[in-house]
DNA sequence: AATATGACCATAC
DNA sequence: TGTATGGCCATAT
């Protein structure tokens, strides 16, 4: 049978949910930093339009663990991302942004 | 195949 | 510190 697809370790949806499904509870993760353990660096925003894709509740795969690069939340989401993330003990500041103490590790809190 | 859109990111002002 | 600009990547038309 004649090869038809040279290698693709597995579609980008399929790596990018496998990474935001391994977030630990409590824990967050940018989405630059879900492209880049999913082996597309860059492409934050192919991270943004895929989870938007997925049902917006009941899902197994934890969104709202995903937030921007500098803390922020995503504004269509941003209250229901802040709701839960609180839900898991992760401290949200008023104006949505999460404290880089579960985004990277120690540096400040 | 080209254009347009978005839950983004880094840099410049 | 906060707003504006260009760039990057993955789909939908």
């Amino acid at each position: 049978m004649p090869p038809k697809k040279p290698a693709a370790p597995l579609p980008f949806s399929e790596t990018v949910m496998r990474q935001v499904r391994s977030i630990p509870r409590g824990e967050v993760r940018s989405y630059a930093q879900v492209a880049l353990y999913a082996g597309r660096p860059g492409a934050a925003r192919g991270v943004g339009r895929e989870l938007k894709h997925l049902p917006g509740q009941a899902t197994q795969v934890p969104w709202w663990r995903v937030i921007r690069s500098d803390g922020t939340l995503a504004p269509p989401v941003a209250h229901e991302q802040a709701k839960r993330l609180r839900a898991e003990g992760v401290t949200v500041a008023q104006r949505g942004q999460v404290f880089r103490v579960a985004l990277k590790d120690r540096e400040d809190g």
